[in-house]
Formats: C-alpha cells, structure tokens, sequence
DNA sequence: GCCAACGTTGGC
DNA sequence: GCCAACGTTGGC
C-alpha cells in the first residue's frame, strides 16, 4: 500500500472555512478554484485518495492552521474552469484539454486549539516548513516531521 | 490600506 | 528566451 502523504491547504474562511466544510453533506466538497500551475501540478499529480491535509484559515488578522481534511478523490479535471458563469472560469481550458485540476476533500476534525502563523514561526522544527519560506503557495506538502510536530502543537491526540 | 514577494503576460 | 509591466496573494 502506498504510503499516505500530508499537505497543507490554504483557505480564505469568508470564502470556504473548516466549518463550511464540515456542514457540507457528507462534510465532503470539491476543492476547486486553484489557478497557479505550481499548485495544479501537485493536485494533479501528487495529492492522492487517503491523504491528509492541513487545513490552513488565511488573509484574516490571526492566520492560522485550524484542523485536518482527508482526501477523499484525487485529482480530476476542475469544470468551474469550463463555465462562464463561474468567477473561476478560464477560456483557455476546455473539457477535452483541461487546465485546472481539484481534488475532493473531507472534514476530519477540528484542533482542539488553532496554531497560528505566528506560533508556526517559533518552532524550530518547522523552519524549512513550505508555508514559511514561499508563503503563497496555496498547495504545498508537509512532511511527517512537520506534521506530528503541529498536531502536537494543535493538541490532537495521537 | 500598504507593500513585498511572487507569478503571469506579452513585446521584442 | 529575456525581462519589464502588471496582477495577485497575503501578512502586517
């Protein structure tokens, strides 16, 4: 079996938060919208079935990872591109050659306690962390260290 | 609201 | 293929 990977999630929560997403039927939805070919290629390519993701609340006064996602479809093409009506669609993109891609994701748990940005960069262990070097990046991978290191921080029981 | 960092576009 | 101009993200 493959080994389950870990990812980081940015959302803005006026947009979609982890609470929006646990009050969707089934707490599941489709992650669609990312429109940067760096976090495309790791949609497409690399975020697979049974992966866990880090869900991150940004551009509020306090950004912060706020609890974990399962992967629950990996990635497919994202038709909001093919829409008009969508404020995601992309002319370029057709269903025959898609552009963008999304994956489905599900709600797994809130943290007992949100760890901020600003906590985030106090930890040593995390200082090579995606998040704190190129910060813009909407999709970006997390490594088991990285991983343990916040759930601990977060307090989720092992 | 500002602005640094970064990604994308398009002229050459 | 280079790079200036422009647009967007997101922390502060």
């Amino acid at each position: 079996m493959p080994m389950r990977k870990y990812w980081l999630f940015k959302s803005e929560p006026s947009t979609f938060s982890l609470e929006d997403l646990k009050k969707r039927p089934g707490s599941t939805e489709h992650w669609d919208g990312v429109r940067n070919f760096q976090a495309r290629n790791t949609l497409r390519d690399e975020v697979k079935e049974g992966d866990l993701v880090l869900f991150y609340h940004s551009s509020i006064p306090e950004p912060a990872v706020v609890g974990i996602a399962e992967v629950v479809r990996g990635g497919y093409p994202d038709w909001t591109a093919c829409d008009p009506r969508s404020e995601h669609f992309d002319p370029r993109s057709t269903e025959a050659k898609p552009i963008w891609y999304m994956v489905d994701v599900r709600y797994v748990k809130s943290f007992p306690r949100s760890v901020t940005l600003a906590e985030l960069k106090t930890i040593p262990e995390l200082a090579d962390m995606v998040l704190l070097r190129k910060s813009r990046l909407s999709i970006q991978p997390v490594r088991e260290k990285q991983w343990q290191s916040i759930l601990h921080h977060g307090e989720v029981d092992a």
